[in-house]
DNA sequence: TTGTAAGCGTTATCAA
DNA sequence: TTGATAACGCTTACAA
């Protein structure tokens, strides 16, 4: 067992008084072996602490380890509540993450993302919204050459290519929720233009309000970033309407926490003056004041199934039969920022 | 201009009518070469689109262009800034970042980060708090031969192997500043054990109480796990103490606004009946309700420090020259959780 | 200043 | 079921 992990395949061949392929295909569980040939050779391995060099590898098969997480998104933590759904997909492969991201604002971001995917040669790459709504972005990896998996909030590609959430419906239902309670005056913080999912999220909300023949005035929907800052100044022109919405529905959670400090600054208290419901059931929605209702977004199973998506027929011991999901399903999560309107 | 990123060195050399090596010194700036060649050969690999492979340099270099990011952290948004300060110091260069997040809980976590080393055989890593703090982990780097710097509440290794902050000052400042608005009954949420940054921040809160004259019985220390809910278990154990304290430090903005929810549970408003002052300055010290006074960690630059460190003596166009620098200080920002104590 | 030959550690081809 | 030999694309001697 030698500490450092200097010994090459030619080592272990050597020793195992084989040939460096008899090695490779020990290596790589070849099925046409002899048992005992294969014993006497990972008896040698596990000897000599042998570890196949990943760069050798990836030099022979033209292609690496590497799967990369390309994202150009506001949310720390969901960013990193993907890495994590990524990290366990990948767990006890040989598979590694690396991490981009990348400037939505820049007109070279296309061809940043290009040079990078031709530099590192990965061997495929998980896309975030809201960049992974772009088809051209799409349509570079395809060139690169490298794998692609989608995550959005409906869906954007055909099902090898993409994880999607039900955010229409989610929001739909969150509506329903604050009108059960009785709200009729609902107020919309939508979230930024050319987001998919501030597309999605309104239309649940418009759909929900319609069923219940309710009418939404232009006034009631405000445009964010998703931003804390921009949930405050939206808050306060929602709250400037008049007559005031009983309840407001936000995008995200972030915003929402923005509508409730916009509130109190006002000296209203919510849920008794407002009641709000929030999307993505971040730690902002437990941490806060009160903790808000809001529609949990399932981000770590969709991004471990993103990933295995992305490794579909790699993984040796794995099942490669279990098909991944393509749709994940979003869920309310009802606390404390609902409450019946006054009076 | 090709599409694909297909063409080799020896395309290269072919068409440009010089030799391979020519083409790598090219490529590797070397400055023994004719101008007018250097020329010739940078117009084909511009009109080629070529693009070294990265694992064919890696093999032959016996390095690859691959840093790590080790840790254990329980701050997303912490996680997330350094992330961000890595990404910026090897932003035009050929560097890439992993990112691998381990289970200080695990027993075997030192052999599975020697593993992951061996395997991957990283150019260097970067190590978070609180597994930076971790000697044998930093002999486990050495061993596998990865270059690392440690991130840290204090200086933790050589100068070339670590970057930290001045936790301990920095709460010493804040604790004054309570002191100075007039808090004589200070309580102190502690970071958990086995965490140097708990020790030193405890240690500044100390600092700045003896200073002042004031004697902190033990049960106005208590501690908590850096997360929320322990934030909130700690704020219901210090205001059960009788007489109550009127202000508290607490060792993290997210236990911060733990206790601040367990101050408002029992009817307590910030900062009218308990100042809070917190310590990272994420984003939930400006999210929350009333914005929280604390201590901003400049992790972004600290992590980008940290990173070129990693890389010194590496990066072509850069003036090596500059020395990086290995102390970072911590400020305080005062926000609206601090008042007089009533009364 | 440039080129030749020999690796780096793996896998693929094709024959035995 | 195994092995010799040639890639893979680059760099490092060492010459010229």
């Amino acid at each position: 067992m030698k500490s450092e992990g200097k010994s090459t395949i030619n080592d272990v061949a050597r020793i195992a008084g084989v040939s460096k392929k008899t090695v490779s295909r020990v290596i790589n569980r070849s099925p046409l072996l002899n048992d005992e040939t294969r014993a006497r050779v990972e008896k040698v391995i596990g000897e000599l602490g042998y570890v196949p060099n990943p760069q050798a590898r990836a030099l022979a098969l033209r292609r690496n380890f590497l799967i990369g997480l390309i994202h150009d998104n506001p949310n720390a933590q969901m960013v990193l509540g993907v890495q994590q759904g990524i990290l366990e997909a990948i767990r006890d492969t040989d598979f590694a993450l690396v991490v981009r991201p990348v400037d939505r604002g820049s007109p070279t971001m296309l061809d940043d993302i290009r040079g990078f995917l031709e530099r590192q040669r990965l061997f495929g790459v998980m896309l975030l919204p809201p960049i992974s709504e772009n088809d051209a972005l799409a349509r570079v990896c395809r060139e690169a050459g490298a794998r692609y998996v989608r995550m959005g909030s409906a869906k954007l590609d055909d099902d090898d290519h993409a994880v999607a959430s039900n955010d229409r419906e989610a929001v739909a239902a969150a509506t329903r929720h604050l009108i059960e309670a009785g709200h009729r005056r609902i107020g919309l913080v939508q979230g930024p233009h050319g987001f998919r999912s501030a597309v999605e999220r309104r239309a649940g909300f418009e759909m929900a309000m319609e069923e219940a023949g309710l009418k939404v005035p232009r006034s009631l929907i405000v445009e964010g970033t998703y931003r804390f800052e921009s949930g405050v100044a939206a808050g306060d022109r929602l709250l400037d309407a008049s007559p005031r919405p009983t309840a407001i529905v936000s995008s995200n959670d972030e915003m929402a926490a923005g509508v409730v400090q916009a509130a109190r600054q006002r000296g209203l208290s919510v849920p008794e003056d407002l009641s709000i419901v929030g999307f993505d059931d971040t730690a902002t929605a437990t941490h806060m004041w009160p903790p808000l209702t809001t529609v949990r977004w399932p981000i770590i199973p969709m991004a471990r199934a993103a990933a295995s998506k992305l490794l579909a027929g790699t993984i040796e011991g794995e099942d490669d039969e279990v098909e991944e999901p393509s749709l994940f399903l979003s869920t309310l999560i009802r606390r404390a920022s609902v409450a019946a309107p006054r009076e």
